[in-house]
Parts: structure tokens; sequence; C-alpha cells
DNA sequence: CCCCGGCTGGTAATCGTTTGCCAGCATGTT
DNA sequence: AACATGCTGGCAAACGATTACCAGCCGGGG
């Protein structure tokens, strides 16, 4: 592999002028401007990041950390999150944490390591991630997203829970739902947390209480579909779901046994993932994926500041820190056409 | 950040007796390794890899690229891959191409510039995405996956398109279904390209023809959904999708238009991937997480064997190179149970 | 004519490791 | 006693870039 030597080298000039051409650091002669990009180009010459990264001390890159990849609710995020880094110029090194604290952790590690300029995590536990976490802050720039974990005090991008099964519960109690359920993740993670005191908020708003007690599992359709035989259907005539994914599971089971959705019972999902458009009859969910957000708390995740830019480029850095997305209103009777409100 | 420097300083040892302790590279003294340790604890020495991979030339990172990670079949395959590099000490650089060529060569070569050892593809583009993928050839370990492009000389790990779709063709025409519609994606990824080879090949066999021409778009559902439409339903009685995501919105515009499956016509899909569980009546599909293997070609992809073993850790570098995953069969009457021969 | 400032390009130090080579020392062999 | 051997630990040179600093040159102003 060439190197800038080599490219110096042949262009008869030394190697800080060939870097700064490279680089467009400083202003250089046309004429030298020249044989550098010849010399470069003859020997296909490919800029090392990694002595790059050593001499400035920035990668250049960003770190993303995920519980679990295969849900797809993360995908659609990695996505986005990709697509915004790479017009800053910015690689994304995705990781998966495999539902693991463990594995989280040394991935966590190995990407500090890595030198990453920043780190975005969805971390898995609520609790038992926080140590890991709370250890970069103040290291590197680092914010939560999605779900978060208990007292690290970095930024947070992630949907309104509260709001979002308000209006679950709300649309229920509007069609003249009164007895329902929740069906969702065990609370060991903040969406789970988040979301079941959301629900019970909102019913202890409507005056109702739960028909029976939530149902906790994993975000995931085999979860949906174990959980649906456990749904007293007699005293339930609603069935509010943790997400999409268990909601499917639901749906696919009360469809099994005969039960008339949404005639003898309702199902809400969440996020509105791709998969959510197969459900038959349609699946209400709410879509996680809208472009507005709302400021609603603050904090500073580093004490890097010149580098904080790159782990959120958008807005300046340690300022209106946390963000809460506002979900879409996306919802329809259960069972009848998907409207947008 | 603490240094390699600032341990020796503080364990009153060399930097190379640091650097021999952490890295377990040569012998020393108890005595010393104990210093070492605990200065290295107590400054909370994190090492730097980027100067030890500038240092070593090797970044103990393998660059993965995907068409599209919202495709879920992808992160099943990074799972996998992530799971078995953890094992070797490695970590995965993952990257989406979004379905872009030329997103997918930019990427391609931050890679490279950031000295991954050794790079897995699953190319978007048939042709267009040849040259990157070709240029890489010889420069670094490289194995496509899933997918590959025409032409470039490396390892290839995939389904067995052929044996599959077989199985597919078979299964129906056993289960007296002759007049078969595929519907696909465009032909511009091999998938799309063999799964239409080996579908016509096994109507062939057969003695028959496509009922319909094949109905090409996207590997999606949305795909699935507008191409059910263009089914001619009286002169078809078996839908081949080329794979699960297509099957599900193709059982889905089924299920609205009020045709019933699969008394009138049968779905099939591939891959099995968790949504196809949901699919009511149950989506009969051909597995593609097996475990066995078969090695059926074989090739170079490098001229750097002391890191060929980076790239594909589970076999001796250069040796039986391509192997083609047997699909596992897991057929099942179309609508009917899901049954595993 | 001299000096000053701006513009270019080169020299060399630096980023944080790893590692070849060597010196010192203890031990064993003849 | 002389010498070979093995084990430790340190010195210093890499790895491939960036960049502070300096030197030379040129032109303009005093």
């Amino acid at each position: 592999m060439a190197t800038i030597h080599d490219v110096a080298e042949l262009a008869g000039v030394s190697t800080s002028t060939v870097s700064r051409v490279l680089s467009r650091s400083r202003a250089v002669q046309p004429e030298s401007t020249r044989k550098v990009l010849a010399a470069a180009e003859q020997l296909g010459y490919r800029y090392n990041a990694v002595a790059r990264a050593l001499r400035t001390q920035k990668s250049g890159t960003i770190g993303m950390l995920v519980p679990q990849i295969s849900n797809p609710f993360f995908p659609a995020l990695v996505e986005a999150v990709e697509r915004r880094l790479a017009r800053e110029g910015l690689e994304l090194f995705l990781c998966d944490s495999q539902r693991d604290v463990a594995v989280e952790a040394r991935r966590l590690r190995a990407l500090v390591e890595r030198q990453v300029d920043g780190v975005i995590i969805s971390p898995y536990d609520l609790t038992a991630s926080a140590p890991a976490v709370t250890a970069l802050v103040g290291q590197l720039p680092i914010i939560q997203v999605d779900r978060r974990v208990d007292g690290a005090l970095t930024d947070w991008v992630g949907v309104d829970d509260a709001a979002g099964f308000a209006q679950v519960v709300d649309h229920l109690v509007a069609r003249g739902r009164r007895r329902l359920v929740f069906v969702s993740s065990e609370l060991t993670n903040y969406s789970a947390r988040a979301r079941l005191d959301a629900v019970n908020a909102a019913l202890r708003r409507h005056g109702l209480t739960a028909a029976q007690g939530p149902l906790l599992g994993a975000f995931e359709v085999e979860w949906g579909l174990a959980a649906a035989e456990r749904v007293e259907l007699d005293a339930v005539d609603g069935i509010v779901c943790g997400n999409d994914a268990i909601a499917l599971g639901v749906l696919r089971a009360l469809r099994k046994a005969g039960v008339r959705v949404p005639d003898d019972v309702a199902v809400t999902g969440f996020d509105d993932i791709p998969f959510a458009g197969i459900a038959d009859p349609p699946l209400t969910t709410v879509r996680q994926h809208g472009t507005r957000w709302r400021t609603s708390a603050s904090g500073c995740s580093s004490n890097r500041p010149d580098t904080a830019r790159a782990a959120s480029p958008s807005h300046p850095p340690c300022r209106s820190a946390s963000r809460r997305r506002r979900p879409d209103r996306r919802l329809s009777d259960t069972g009848g056409q998907r409207i947008e409100e």
C-alpha cells in the first residue's frame, strides 16, 4: 500500500507538501499540486485513516451500540443515523450488544479503545447497563437513544412514550374500550418501564384500572404469540402491546384461536415498523419515524467540547441536550382502515 | 487519557515492559507484572487500538457491507457474523450501502482507509458493484456473502438458491400446482437472478413453463402488495415469491381481495425470517438459517495469507473457498401447518 | 540599498504502541 | 575460573500521517 512518502518521492516534493495538497490544509502552488495529484493517482494512493487518527486524535468515526439489530425498530434507526453521519463525513461503527450486559460492556470498551469520536447507545438494561454508560460520561461525547439507563447524565433522544401511549389509550377509550390489558417486555429496559408507566397513567386519567395485570416478556413476535394465550378474553376488550412485533404475534394467535378483532377485542401496536403493514386486520399503531422534535430536558455529556459537535452535529454541544421525539399521530380504529390525523 | 508512558512512569519500569505485560507478548517477572497492572488499574488505562493498529498493521476489525440493513434477512446474518468474530477477538465495522452503488463504493473505500483486516460484502448490484469489489481483490481478504457480483474472484458464502427454489417448485408441483408465477426483485442483484434461473430450471425439469411472466420489483413487503394485483388469478394456482417479505405482502393483498389461500392459489416464501411466523395462513418457506455447509467451488481472495485467517477464521485461507449453504428443508403444504422434513 | 512581510516548501517532532537488539545478571557446564 | 546460556528489562526505531517552526525567495516601501 502506497504511503505519503512514496507519493512525495514520485512527485519530487516533501511529505508535508503532499499532506497539504491531500488534506487541503494550506495553499500550495498549482504546479506542486498537480505533481502530487498525478503521483497519488499513479500509485493508487489511499490515505491511512489509522495514522491520521493517531496524529490528529480524532478517528472520524462514531460508535453505535444497539441491544438487538434484528428487532426491526433498530435498523430503521441505524439507517437514519448512518445517513446523517455520512453527511458530516463520519463513519458509523455499529455493534450489537445481543441483549447481554456483559457483551454490551465489552463492546463499549472496544469502541473506546478504537478511539471513536462519540458513542450513540441504546442501552439494554435500565439499571445493569448503567455502570458502563456512566463510566464513559466525561470521557467522550455520548448520547443515549430510544432507551436509556437510570441515572447517567447524558443527552438522550427518544420517542415520548408517555404521549404515545396516552394516545393509544385515549384512542381505545374513545372507542368504548374500558377493559384493557398491557402486553410488553420485562421491565428491565427503559422502554418497557416507560411504556407501562404511560399506560397506567393514562388509565388513571380516565378513572380506569387495567383489566388484568400486565403480561411481560420480550419485544418479540414469539412473546406476542405466547402472551395472547394468557389474556383473559372474557375480561378484556382491548390489548395494548408494547411494540408492533408483540402486537403482530398477538393478532396471529388471536386469529388462530378464532377471536374476532376488533369485534371481540381491539389490539394496538407501537413503532409502525414496515411489517406492521401486513397485519390483518390492519394494526393500530403509532408511528415513531416522525421528523418533529421536542426539547424537554438538558444535560451535558462531554468535557471535550471540541469533539462534542461530532456526536450531536445538529445542535451546539451541551445545549438543549435531551430531546423527546413526539410520536406521529397515526391512529385508526383497530381493525378499520388506517388514517392519518 | 492515560498512555503506556504514564503507566510505565508510575510503575517505575520502561514502556516496553508495560507493553509486554499488557499484551502478554513476552514473559515478565511477576514483580514487574504486578507493578504494571497496579499502575494501569490506578490510572484507568485503556489501550489505544489506533496506535496499536498503526504499529502492528492490523486493526482487529472486519468491515461488513450490506445492501440494506432493514431487510430482515441481513440483521440475522450480521448477528451471526458478529458473534463469530467476537470469538476471534475481532470487531465488526458494519455499513449499509443503502442500495446505492455509489454509496457502496464510498463506504468500501472508507473501510479500506480504516485499515480493516478484511471485508465481508453482500454487493448490491450484480454488475455495477463489480468494479469496487474487484478493485479490492489482492489488496486485502474479501469475501462475498449471500449476494455476489459477476466476475470477481473472491470467496463466496451463500445459500444454494438453485436447490432451495427447486425444493419450492417440487413441493408445489407435488401438490398438484401446475400454473406458477414468480414474484421477485429486479434482476440487478445476484439473488434475484439466481432465483429466477432456479425457478425456470425447476419448471423445465417438470416439463412446465411459467403461467405468467415473472413480476419483478424489490425484495420488500410493498412490492408484494403491489405485485399481487398484477397476478392473473384465473391463470395461476401458485405464486412463488423471491423472499418472505414479498410473500407476506402478496398474502396480505390476496386476503384483502378475498382470494382464498391455499385453495385458490398457493404462496411460498424464502428465508424463514422471524416475521414469516405471523403469516396467516402459515407461509410455506425455506429456512436459510441452517448450520450445515457444502463446499462447491474455490478461489483465492488474498495475497496476504498472514491476515487471510481473519476474514475466514473457520478454515485455512484460500482453500475450499466458496461455500454454498444448503437450505434446510422446511416446507409445509401452503396454508397447512408447518412441518420439518 | 536595506528591511520587512507574505508566500512556499522542507525538516523534524509527534501521536501511542510494538519489537529488534543489546546489556546485565544469574545459573549451569567444563 | 572461564564461558556459554537463558531470562529480563531498557533503548530506540519504526508505523504513516499532521503540523509547528524555520528558511529562502520575492516584491514593495522607506
